[in-house]
DNA sequence: CTTTCTGCAAACTCTTTGCAGTCGC
DNA sequence: GCGACTGCAAAGAGTTTGCAGAAAG
């Protein structure tokens, strides 16, 4: 994301806050600028880090509001480490989730919603939500398979 | 699960840790035991609470001794808390949870396994794992609808 | 008899809360 | 100017670690 794009981001965010009834102020300012920094998931520590203008209490309270806006959503790490990312769309979406360079992307198929709702039916849920996260190598990382070893299917 | 159920399941779980070279050791065997009480769920706290003989630090080894083991696994809430559930199956599974009754079932599905790979592959990965779960009511808990308000898919 | 495991207590990390002052609108 | 927001500091969960003794195999 270049400079210009991180900025529309940005305003896109804030109005997102003032229509919703929140104050856009200087240190939400702040962590929107740091958060699209990343180029991937952050933890809240990496947001709070070398940021000595925002308290640390601020950086908690700003997540849980940029999470309540749809700003950013959760991601479910493999380990079970739940980390932040922005949401480029604010709609509902899944994530994959590169294992080696730790990029994440979201997507979001019609196709696997009625499934997982199918899923759920034929076992007698009526469902409501559902939280799915893709973990493997994205195109840019090489695969154990190409790098002489064997890749694994867990799932 | 019944008082005999419990008990041949408390003795997979202990065979399973021996011959993972894992000792079997009377607070493990407790735990093992309170674990298998739970219908559903439960939290590190919740397993703790009420078990004097059992230290603290001894329940949180023994919870990754049990996730190394296959014996227990990790259910993510919707509202992102991790808690744990004996796993029925040492396998790869989903979790199916009930958000009134907070019932957790396990299920799989190749279908599933196949669409989840394919939508990785469709962006460029090459899937090595997944964590899905579905969030809904279950057959024994009055939907919204059926009690006068209307259902909302949210996924 | 060796090695792993345990309880205890202290240390640590991460997150929340109370409060008086500040700032957005 | 009002009410939401902020930084600070302290409190509060939840989890980990060091260690000497206990117990499994």
């Amino acid at each position: 994301m270049d400079t210009i794009a991180r900025e529309q981001a940005a305003q896109r965010i804030e109005r997102r806050l003032a229509r919703l009834g929140y104050r856009v102020t200087q240190p939400r300012r702040r962590l929107i600028e740091k958060m699209l920094a990343f180029e991937t998931y952050f933890s809240s520590d990496s947001l709070s880090v070398g940021e000595p203008s925002v308290g640390r209490a601020t950086v908690f309270r700003s997540l849980h509001v940029f999470l309540r806006t749809g700003a950013l959503c959760q991601v479910v790490l493999e380990d079970g480490t739940i980390v932040y990312r922005v949401a480029d769309d604010g709609a509902h979406h899944h994530h994959l989730v590169c294992i080696d360079c730790d990029l994440v992307e979201e997507f979001s198929s019609e196709f696997l919603e009625a499934a997982l709702a199918h899923a759920g039916a034929a076992h007698g849920y009526q469902v409501t939500g559902h939280r799915l996260e893709i973990y493997g190598r994205c195109d840019h990382c090489p695969t154990e398979a190409s790098s002489g070893g064997r890749a694994g299917a867990r799932g």
